[in-house]
RNA sequence: GGGAGCAUAGCUCAGCUGGUUCAGAGCAUCUGCCUUACAAGCAGAGGGUCCGCGGUUCGAACCCGUGUGCUCCCA
């Protein structure tokens, strides 16, 4: 078989994914074997693949290759999520590139776009996923808005909203300007932003004046002293600190702290809001910080949540003086009859406005100071606008009801039945629901199911899947006399909401509706794959999502939905800065594959991911991969000249030693890495085997096989290195599936259906405990002992190669025979013999408690041996007399377990013996 | 402001129930080698106040308290 120099991992790669397909290896339907299922965290169809979906989805092929080579039916279900915001915004923009405006689009019309917008360019990342290996179940790949899916979504708003969880209502919620849309709190990211404290002032009303809401010029309104209390002289306003001064128009109250002394008689008064000249009581609420600014608060209800919630319960008017766009409006101020300037801001921006209002307060000779202010501001997820809190119409899911009805969505994860990895984030999963808000699922977006409530012509509605339900179930409530419902309107004009659901209204039900579980209920699928086995996904989403899922389970199949749950960190940069796109500093993906191959930068992403810990990117890790690549590659070329060499059949233990030794190596990994796996320890046991293969595979186990130059090898040691080779494979496919399946072809011819991908693990000739301790031991005493002639060697300045004649202790000699015939071979020792006592004029050296030697024609030089043999005794004589210490130490024989005492014991009596042997080395010298 | 977590070699991290000659691995560094699978390699070596302080214990990297520094989540 001719090799080429180095492995081309571009070449194999298309060719192996494509086998792969095409054979069918991935597509799973339910049989007699038990499940495996991993759903894929459906990736925006928006999206294209980052680091994080990189680390993502490796993870989760390692799991399923795995799986599927343990002989389970492993089934991944790969999908996308429709995304409304992230694809409405995609989509509006691709129109305005094209001169046309959402607001001239019926919904149908803008709808077209989107589906031909999603046909065309959604999904780009699933076939990303395929350069990447991914053995997905492309059969099944499901989308959030498919027939099916959006009928269930449909269903289960329409089930919830008449159990009464699901309810509608005019709240504060967090309204992202920039699109339109109020956001759920979950989709609000809070950010330090620098700011300003304006600090007000709001004038008095002056009890002389006859009509305080009458445009009296706020000039005459100048600071000046009153006499309210006979001893302090008090200014004749109130300060107020402000961040949002383009508020102000909408103050309804200011408000102080009751227990602050310093307003203590202020509470009750009256003052003035400057430019609208609005008259507002100061009032007192346990609410306001002292500390904060003036300690005095002006209460915005329409435009802040804690200001709303101070509203009412002080039965305060709400005035509303910014639109959906963030833009001054002033319907709401007509009753006031407004001056000039009041008008002249409609239509301005709000942070325009800012300024301008700052400005025109100013003149008034309002404004006391401007200080510099750090301040927590929420942002939009999706558009980055800054968050306002606006009023308004929405649809809520009532969490601490639903929670109730289902307390398992706690205890499940507390008591481990869903484990979470790593355990530590069933904290932070507590405390999210212990303190559960309700869930805002209404989206001012037509991207997205639409929500299927009806409303008649007076805003009166009725919640049903589709119209003809709708308007018989209006028809119902009618004849129940219920006098909202109006039989005189004709029922044809019930409309539909206009709004769609939050879209992870949708992907709560992914894991049961990409089986249809819902929308099917009870199917062979669903009983089949559900639960599925294991989830991965980011930590940033175990609230929009996990959490959600884990009641969904409970509420529609009263079921978990997944038995383990693999939390990955977030994919930093080499300075721990998050990846972001104004950083620069995510890697373009594919171009790595295409420069490293895809083998390797998964080798590199997992190398370097500790189990539930933030992931540094570094470029190293995947030259890294490349390199172990190319090493096997060599490992294979070197297979194949061994194989071709002419063959000696010796069975004797001396000869096969190398391949008893390497046999219970990689049955030792094998289990090792069985466990790693289960507690999703993939980074270590990635190492396990990489150092399997590099380290003992090659650096040991082939040297010591490999014959002297023209001499035959031996039978039984080529044919154990090819199966020790395809073993290895296996044990790698799951990480690095092409290079694998490239070398398992070019190890043997192969009939077809033969591949790696569908072969399956196992342990092969596994020995009792005791002889695999044994046989451990003496590969380690082998290593060991050629390692320290090699040091020896060097010490001594000699070649690798000159001759030596190996003396070892012959009270070990039963021991040492099964390695003394490997040993001599990569000692290049001459000959080997067992002796009592170190013969003259050798060098000596210790390895363990064996006191070994070797001889050589050359000249040697006993001062460095000297001076590291003292060095040891120095440090035996030490430790000898810790541990000595320790032993007569009555509390410790008291207390301490019998077998650490055993332990203790053992150990100083190594050490006298040690010490004996290196006295002796040392007075031979 | 409330909560959670982290701190071990130059870097990234392991270190299980406190006890084995336990202070580890990989990368990086240094030294020597063109040894015919691989110089993209081989062989060898050095490197530490386990963040500071105090406590519990016969015994602490590990448990408790405290200080410092960092990270994340929530408001």
């Amino acid at each position: 078989m001719e090799l080429s120099k180095n492995y081309i991992p571009q070449e194999a790669e298309n060719k192996w994914y494509e086998h792969w397909v095409k054979s069918g290896y991935f597509s799973s339907t339910p049989n007699e074997k038990p499940a495996y299922t991993i759903v894929i965290p459906p990736p925006n169809v928006t999206g294209v693949l980052h680091m994080g979906h990189c680390l993502n989805n490796t993870i989760q092929d390692i799991l399923i290759r795995r799986a599927r080579m343990q002989g389970y039916n492993a089934c991944w279900v790969p999908g996308t999520d429709h995304a409304s915001i992230a694809t409405e915004a995609k989509v509006v923009q691709m129109l305005r590139e094209k001169g046309i405006t959402k607001s001239s689009l019926t919904r149908e019309e803008f709808l077209a776009y989107a589906w031909e917008w999603k046909e065309k360019y959604g999904g780009i990342i699933l076939q990303q996923l395929r350069k990447l290996g991914c053995s997905l179940d492309w059969d099944r790949t499901s989308f959030t808005m498919d027939d099916d899916y959006y009928q269930a979504v449909i269903k289960i708003f329409v089930q919830l909203y008449n159990d009464g969880i699901i309810y509608r209502g005019l709240r504060m919620v967090n309204w992202d300007p920039a699109s339109k849309t109020a956001l759920s709190d979950e989709e609000v990211i809070f950010k330090e932003i620098d700011s300003k404290l304006y600090y007000v002032k709001y004038p008095f009303v002056n009890s002389n004046s006859k009509n305080p809401n009458s445009n009296t010029d706020p000039s005459t309104l100048n600071p000046q002293l009153s006499t309210t209390n006979s001893q302090l002289p008090t200014p004749n306003y109130i300060m107020v600190a402000t961040t949002r001064p383009e508020t102000i128009l909408g103050d309804v109250a200011i408000c102080v702290n009751p227990t602050d002394e310093r307003y203590k008689d202020w509470i009750g008064k009256e003052v003035i809001v400057p430019i609208i000249n609005r008259t507002i009581k100061i009032i007192a609420d346990e609410y306001v910080d002292a500390e904060f600014g003036t300690g005095a608060l002006k209460i915005t209800p329409a435009h802040d949540k804690n200001d709303n919630e101070i509203g009412r319960k002080h039965n305060l008017k709400t005035i509303d003086t910014l639109d959906a766009d963030g833009k001054f409006a002033t319907e709401q101020l007509m009753d006031e009859q407004p001056n000039e300037l009041v008008m002249s801001y409609h239509g301005m921006d709000r942070f325009d406005l800012r300024k301008k209002i700052v400005e025109d307060i100013a003149a008034l000779g309002l404004i006391e100071k401007i200080e510099d202010y750090k301040g927590q501001v929420g942002t939009s997820e999706r558009t980055g606008a800054i968050i306002e809190s606006r009023l308004s119409m929405q649809w809520f899911m009532d969490m601490k009801t639903f929670l109730g009805k289902h307390p398992e969505t706690l205890s499940a994860v507390m008591n481990d039945e869903i484990k979470f990895h790593p355990a530590k984030l069933k904290n932070t999963y507590n405390h999210w629901l212990e303190n559960i808000k309700d869930w805002c699922i209404s989206r001012q977006l037509w991207w997205g199911q639409q929500i299927p409530a009806w409303y008649d012509e007076n805003g009166t509605f009725v919640v049903a899947e589709n119209l003809e339900t709708a308007q018989k179930l209006y028809v119902e409530r009618c004849k129940l006399n219920d006098t909202t419902y109006n039989p005189e309107l004709s029922t044809l004009n019930l409309k539909q909401d206009e709004d769609c659901l939050d879209t992870w209204f949708s992907s709560w039900l992914w894991p049961m509706e990409v089986f249809k579980g819902i929308s099917h209920p009870n199917n062979a699928e669903v009983n089949y794959y559900y639960p599925t086995t294991t989830l991965v996904t980011g930590q940033d989403i175990i609230f929009f999502w996990v959490a959600r899922m884990i009641m969904a389970g409970f509420e529609f199949k009263q079921q978990i939905p997944f038995k383990d749950v693999y939390f990955t960190g977030m994919v930093r940069d080499k300075q721990g800065r998050k990846m972001s796109k104004q950083l620069g500093n995510s890697p373009d993906l594919l171009g790595l594959i295409d420069q490293y191959g895809a083998d390797a930068v998964r080798f590199g992403i997992m190398i370097a991911s500790p189990a539930g810990n933030d992931l540094l990117f570094d470029e190293s890790g995947l030259e890294q991969g490349k390199l172990f690549g190319n090493k096997l590659w060599n490992a294979l070329k070197l297979l194949h000249i061994l194989n071709e060499k002419e063959k000696q059949v010796d069975d004797t233990s001396e000869s096969t030693f190398a391949s008893l030794w390497f046999e219970q190596r990689l049955n030792e990994v094998n289990i090792s890495i069985e466990q790693d796996i289960k507690e999703f320890k993939l980074s270590e046991a990635l190492k396990k085997i990489y150092s399997l293969i590099w380290d003992d595979y090659c650096s040991w186990y082939l040297e010591w096989i490999k014959p002297p130059q023209d001499q035959p090898i031996n039978q039984y040691n080529i044919e154990k290195a090819f199966f020790f080779f395809e073993e290895l494979m296996k044990m790698l496919h799951p990480f690095m599936p092409f290079i694998t399946e490239e070398i398992y072809h070019s190890l043997n011819d192969r009939k077809e259906g033969d591949d790696i991908t569908v072969s399956q693990l196992a342990i092969h000739n596994m020995q009792s405990i005791d002889e695999r301790r044994t046989i451990l031991n003496q590969g380690d005493v082998l290593q060991k002992m050629i390692t320290s002639i090699r040091d020896v060697r060097i010490k001594q300045n000699l070649k690798p190669k000159d001759e030596i004649e190996l003396q070892l202790p012959i009270a070990y000699q039963n021991e040492l025979n099964p390695i003394i015939k490997t040993l001599q071979k990569q000692s290049f020792a001459t000959s080997v013999s067992f002796v009592s006592e170190p013969v003259e004029k050798s060098i000596t050296f210790m390895v363990d408690k064996m006191q070994c030697s070797f001889t050589t024609e050359k000249e040697i030089d006993t001062t460095q041996q000297k001076e590291q043999l003292e060095k040891e005794r120095d440090y035996l004589n030490g430790f000898l007399l810790s541990v000595e210490k320790k032993l007569s130490n009555e509390r410790f024989i008291q207390n301490a377990k019998p077998e650490i005492i055993e332990i203790e014991v053992k150990k100083k009596n190594d050490a006298i013996e040690k010490l004996k042997i290196i006295e002796e080395s040392l007075n031979l010298l």
